[in-house]
DNA sequence: GACAAACTACCTACTAGATGGTAGGTTACA
DNA sequence: TGTAACCTACCATCTAGTAGGTAGTTTGTC
């Protein structure tokens, strides 16, 4: 607790950066420690192999997730504006490049080679993830204020699977606002009670823009 | 063309299994070396530098995704069912484990620390994909045998993303039945011209000219 | 047909540098 | 005095890549 821990911390902060950029084998302790500013050995001091560190990693991100969520939960109640909350939240995390991929989600796509330890954790955030989802989605499904075309759990899976899939675009295209063109209409469709009325918001679905796509 | 050409065929398969399994750093020429049955220095004498290597590997996959998307076209003209079978082949190749991830997927999600010529054969990939998907999507929605509830566009991307998502949960979950339970209501839902209509399948609504919904 | 040059596919043996990790010492501070 | 945080100096192993050699085949030329 004392602030010696903030190396500790700077270390873990490091580290997600780095894999959100480049996975388990896209980084080493030799670039951690040049991004702390501290050597190579200090880094075992805190953390004595690899494994710990991102086992550690991984394990605090699942925890604040779960925070995240608990905390959604506390501030709003209705289950439409908390889909949004937490795609807004990756998309503004993609947008400002703060960490414009979930770290879990880039794990996961390496799970074959990743530690046995690790790969648990990964697993268990998937879990979690989708568990909560499918509460929301189960919530506002029996309240009237979503409308579910599949149960709520594949629901909810076709929503997780959409998000990382738009994380993956924004990625492949070099281009934020591709997440909000997948996940808008997402929500838009969850939340439309009566898909077949033409004239259901003035809006409707927007997002004209769509010569994103950027280039390169 | 002759059969020595075997061996740098050889090299491009385990490249690509190791490469689904762990992405770019996840491999080196000696794991190659080991399942082909040769030695490194011989991998480099068909790929002089792994960056070569690995764009060979997904330029060639980009053109056989280009080449089974136009065999596709050719074999079926109901853009529900191209989507269907594009669907269906990747539901395949993960029940059946032989190639459970999109490469182009895979590595998109470590383009930040992808050669830079890699970098862009994934990201043509992407849009290669998301215009083919476009244009089934933008007919099917023009000869009214499709539902959009926004743009062509916007619904490939959508589609994209849900498939790639669904790739990424089934691994997470160790689970290939996951993929199904992503891309079925996906396609079910642009499939339903009435989706306000709960019991579709009764035509419901006259106007039926096509009712093809395929076969497969 | 003979023969040499050139080429292909592969090998052994090596390199420099990166990798995760260890041993043991120094400093600062409670 | 003990301990946490950090250091220098290592280590074995792995990394992509190179040098140079060998065996077998193809090709051009007389």
């Amino acid at each position: 607790m004392k602030n010696s821990s903030t190396t500790s911390d700077n270390i873990l902060a490091c580290a997600r950066n780095l894999i959100v950029a480049g996975g388990y084998n896209g980084f080493s302790y030799a670039d951690i420690a040049d991004m702390v500013g501290i050597r190579k050995a200090s880094i075992h001091h805190h953390f004595p192999s690899k494994v710990d560190l991102v086992r550690t990693l991984v394990a605090r991100y699942r925890e604040e997730a779960e925070l995240g969520m608990a905390n959604l939960e506390l501030q709003v109640s209705d289950p439409l504006e908390l889909l949004r909350l937490y795609a807004g939240y990756w998309e503004a995390c993609i947008a400002d490049a703060s960490a414009p991929f979930c770290i879990c989600a880039l794990l996961a796509s390496q799970l074959p080679v990743l530690p046995e330890e690790v790969g648990l954790e990964v697993r268990a955030h998937f879990r979690s993830l989708s568990g909560w989802l499918t509460s929301v989605l189960e919530r506002g499904a029996r309240h009237g204020q979503l409308q579910l075309t599949s149960t709520p759990l594949a629901e909810a899976e076709a929503f997780m699977a959409a998000v990382h899939g738009a994380m993956l675009s924004a990625r492949a295209y070099g281009d934020p606002k591709i997440f909000g063109v997948v996940t808008g209409p997402l929500l838009e469709r969850l939340a439309s009670r009566f898909p077949c009325d033409e004239s259901r918001d003035g809006d409707g679905c927007s997002h004209d823009d769509q010569d994103e796509r950027s280039s390169t």
